[in-house]
DNA sequence: ACAATCATTGGCCGTTTTACCAACCATCCA
DNA sequence: TGGATGGTTGGTAAAACGGCCAATGATTGT
């Protein structure tokens, strides 16, 4: 169904995670699920502007989306995103510190 | 050091892999290193443009360069980026089947 | 029905990204 | 030294991104 070349599927994903305000948004949700509301105080921009970053997660599959009340409360699609951050801390590090990279 | 908030700087990490072609050439890379040359058959762009793509990852520490004779050679500066695009495609499948997220 | 609250969508605009070409730097060999 | 090969850098133009505001749903309570 999906002909894309797995790279550009790959890419989609790690897109929708480059931005400041989405890794910080994915980092409190390992947490537990949150209101927009609860994100944008966090975020400290426009409700519109974290409307916005939640629909791109949600569109690339890494959030999802429950509707209770008066309120849409976002969580991780998948709880593998530890071991994905990690993965990126790793990296960070090397970038940081010249530390050696070991292996997970 | 380095005062960034821990969100921006993994942020950071991830945006220099936020590119079809750059995912492409991490992928190449987990299979050893390559030349400037190589990578720009691989990803069929001008050379220039590829040459930025290695600058930006060797700037986030993804990649490292060794030069040989006339050429640099290009390779991931961590093997940990196997697990990385492994979290990566759980969030790929559960987008593209709805297939339940399991832990690694 | 009306008002209040929570969130999404559309529009605008400044910034960033990306691609190509051209020019330049580096290395090796004749 | 001159030429060929391999790669980087600067410039520029098109496209994508990200932010706020305003307007529009959607749901609840009065």
């Amino acid at each position: 169904m999906n002909q894309r070349p797995r790279h550009v599927i790959r890419a989609g994903v790690i897109k929708a995670l480059a931005h400041p305000s989405r890794t910080l948004i994915v980092e409190t949700l390992t947490d537990g699920e949150r209101s927009v509301g609860e994100l944008t105080s966090l975020v400290g921009a426009d409700i519109s502007t974290v409307s916005k970053h939640l629909a791109i997660m949600k569109k690339a599959g890494i959030v999802v989306v429950e509707k209770r009340g008066l309120n849409q409360y976002y969580r991780l699609a998948c709880p593998c995103f530890l071991d994905f951050l990690r993965c990126v801390d790793f990296i960070a590090g090397v970038n940081a510190d010249g530390a050696s990279c070991r292996a997970a």
